[in-house]
RNA sequence: GCGCCCAUAGUUCAAUGGACAGAACGUUAGGUUCCGGACCUAGAGGCUAGAGGUUCGAGUCCUCUUGGGCGCACCA
């Protein structure tokens, strides 16, 4: 990648001047051509020069006693630097940035890598032998699948893609809470419907808890709360899994709560904490008791004094297995009001001599939803709440994922389903795909000229690439290139809300060039060109739509 | 009371501590006898909720204020 290329060949620099320097090099790509194509601040943070600080304080000036400013310190940088064979020019400029304009020539061979690599072009090595495992959605089965649950869907689910994309082995998981009185109670008021009581008086009053009545409680038979509700939840889990089918989503493994009691997992993951001094017996139940002051006066409970284990509990031999087989990354994508529960997984984790540094939690804040104007809060028990498939059935999935996936997950989605089916057709998701379909069309029409073999393999294409010139051409390439820099980025940051971003700034660079640029038609060589200009677009195009879920049409 | 998250164009959202805060939609004015007009070009639109602070440099970090969401169970 030319971003590390050009790091590296800083950093080389940098260590040459002023000794070697622990700090991390800086590349990021500019925000406006007249700043070239990349920049670094590093000669910025490498003098942290201060207007009234005695220079004798700066860190350059210590070293080699002779530079007395960022900008300065810039200028001899990039005299070392200018002879580069990939550097077309490059300018000091702003309180110390060094621009680096690549030579186009540079940018015009990306194409046939692009190309060559082809759907597999974006993806890298970091991640390779090692494993990732994601948990995502695990909704409580005690309702259906609710929008505000959604949400977490397609963020682990688009996060485990760019993770595998990133050289990881990953499993996609799903936690399956059947366990505990939300079952029972969930079955009496199933059982209450049945008998005819009303729906509003009951624990959980949505209309599914009718559906689910009139489908398993048959009158006369002989049944319990905890038979019903189990049932219910059993169906609920599969309808759950369909929604998220419907999303475009497959888990590898699903791990029922009730599981880690029977198999005695549960007893066993406390016993090794126990082992550690860190379980205590008090007021006839058994707490988890770490010796940290942050624990102080919130231990928690694992065991009740009837006997029965706590949900935590549970989750305590749950995350002691997704650590078991060694893995490199361990991530959990919760709702936001699970946030109080981070810090004592981490406990956990930590004090099962599990390694936190791996441990990732990613929080997406609730999803709230408006009816006419008013605000109100998802709620399962209450029964209002906007159900995954309904938003489904009427945007449909590419506009759902990409919807979803435009957020920062810590940013509160305030979601109006009437605006959202108003306003589907405005989804920036259409935009992206008419790119790719409009690529489609040129590709499918191009075969047809005459005389021209269309590389139907990736790789088998070749073409004079310095024939493109223009602007929009080479505008094109810097944005497909970013793929790469983008996934490195977001395997390290998890970001992944940054694709979508990324997707919009393609297509938009798409646009613009169809809209100035002919490929059928022109000359031989320079149609060449632009059809592996195109076609390597497509690749780009394809392959972000493929790591966010989002179907790549070809025709619209 | 204690803790976590949020506040950015009319709207929906962006912006690893970097340069003049960017897109999309909406809005105003234009555009291709030619590869798909679900497109393109240009314009208007912002004291980044408010007040301090740190920094060469703050939407971003710190403190306080205001307004919202969430969590502080022998629930899951």
């Amino acid at each position: 990648m030319l971003r590390e290329q050009i790091r590296d060949d800083i950093a080389k620099e940098v260590d040459r001047i002023v000794g070697k320097w622990d700090g991390r090099v800086e590349v990021m790509r500019t925000s406006d051509a007249k700043f070239g194509d990349y920049t670094t601040n590093v000669a910025l943070r490498l003098t942290p020069f201060a207007q009234g600080k005695p220079l004798e304080e700066t860190k350059v000036f210590k070293i080699s006693g002779s530079y007395q400013s960022s900008l300065e310190f810039a200028r001899v940088l990039a005299d070392r630097l200018k002879d580069q064979p990939y550097v077309e020019k490059l300018e000091v400029a702003g309180p110390g940035f060094i621009n680096f304009f690549i030579k186009s020539e540079v940018w015009q061979k990306e194409v046939e890598e692009v190309l060559k690599k082809g759907s597999k072009f974006g993806s890298n090595t970091t991640g390779k032998g090692k494993k990732a495992r994601v948990e995502f959605v695990s909704a409580n089965p005690t309702g259906p699948l609710h929008f505000g649950n959604a949400r977490g869907g397609p963020i682990g689910d688009a996060l485990a893609s760019v993770l595998e994309f990133y050289g990881y082995k990953v499993i996609r998981e799903y936690y399956h809470n059947d366990v505990g009185g939300q079952v029972r109670k969930l079955g009496e008021a199933i059982i209450n419907v049945s008998k005819g009581q009303r729906l509003e008086d009951q624990e959980y009053k949505g209309e599914y808890v009718q559906d689910l009545a009139s489908n398993i409680s048959k009158p006369g038979l002989k049944v319990n709360a905890k038979t019903i509700g189990d049932k219910a939840v059993d169906i609920l889990l599969e309808e759950i899994l369909k929604d998220c089918g419907a999303m475009g989503i497959k888990f590898d493994e699903i791990f029922p709560e009730s599981k880690f009691i029977e198999s005695g997992k549960t007893e066993e993951a406390i016993k090794k904490l126990d082992k550690k001094g860190l379980i205590k017996d008090q007021e006839g139940a058994t707490w988890f008791a770490p010796n940290d002051e942050f624990f102080k006066d919130r231990e928690t409970v694992v065991k009740k004094s009837d006997g029965s284990y706590t949900y935590f509990a549970n989750d305590i031999a749950y995350h002691d297995l997704k650590f078991k087989d060694g893995p490199d990354l361990v991530i959990d994508v919760f709702g936001a009001n699970h946030h109080g529960h981070v810090p004592r997984l981490q406990a956990v984790i930590g004090a099962l001599d599990h390694d936190v540094s791996k441990f990732h939690v990613i929080l997406y804040q609730w999803v709230r939803f408006k009816r006419g104007g008013e605000l109100m809060a998802m709620s399962k028990r209450s029964g209002t709440f906007v159900t995954a498939r309904e938003v489904l059935d009427e945007v449909g999935k590419d506009a759902l994922r990409f919807f979803i996936l435009m957020y920062d997950p810590n940013s509160d989605i305030d979601f109006d389903l009437a605006l959202a089916i108003k306003k589907s057709k405005d989804n920036p998701v259409y935009y992206v795909q008419y790119a790719h379909a409009r690529i489609c069309s040129i590709l499918s029409k191009s075969v047809h000229e005459p005389g021209l073999k269309i590389p139907s393999k990736p790789g088998s294409g070749k073409a004079n690439w310095q024939l493109l010139t223009t602007n929009y051409e080479l505008e094109l390439i810097k944005q497909i290139t970013r793929l790469p820099e983008l996934v490195s980025d977001i395997g390290a940051s998890f970001a992944v809300h940054r694709l979508t971003g990324y997707a919009t700034d393609l297509a938009d660079s798409l646009h613009r060039f169809y809209e100035n640029c002919r490929v059928i038609g022109e000359k031989e060589d320079l149609m060449r060109a632009r059809i592996g200009l195109v076609m390597a677009t497509k690749t780009a195009l394809a392959n972000t739509l493929k790591l966010l879920g989002i179907t790549a049409p070809e025709k619209m």
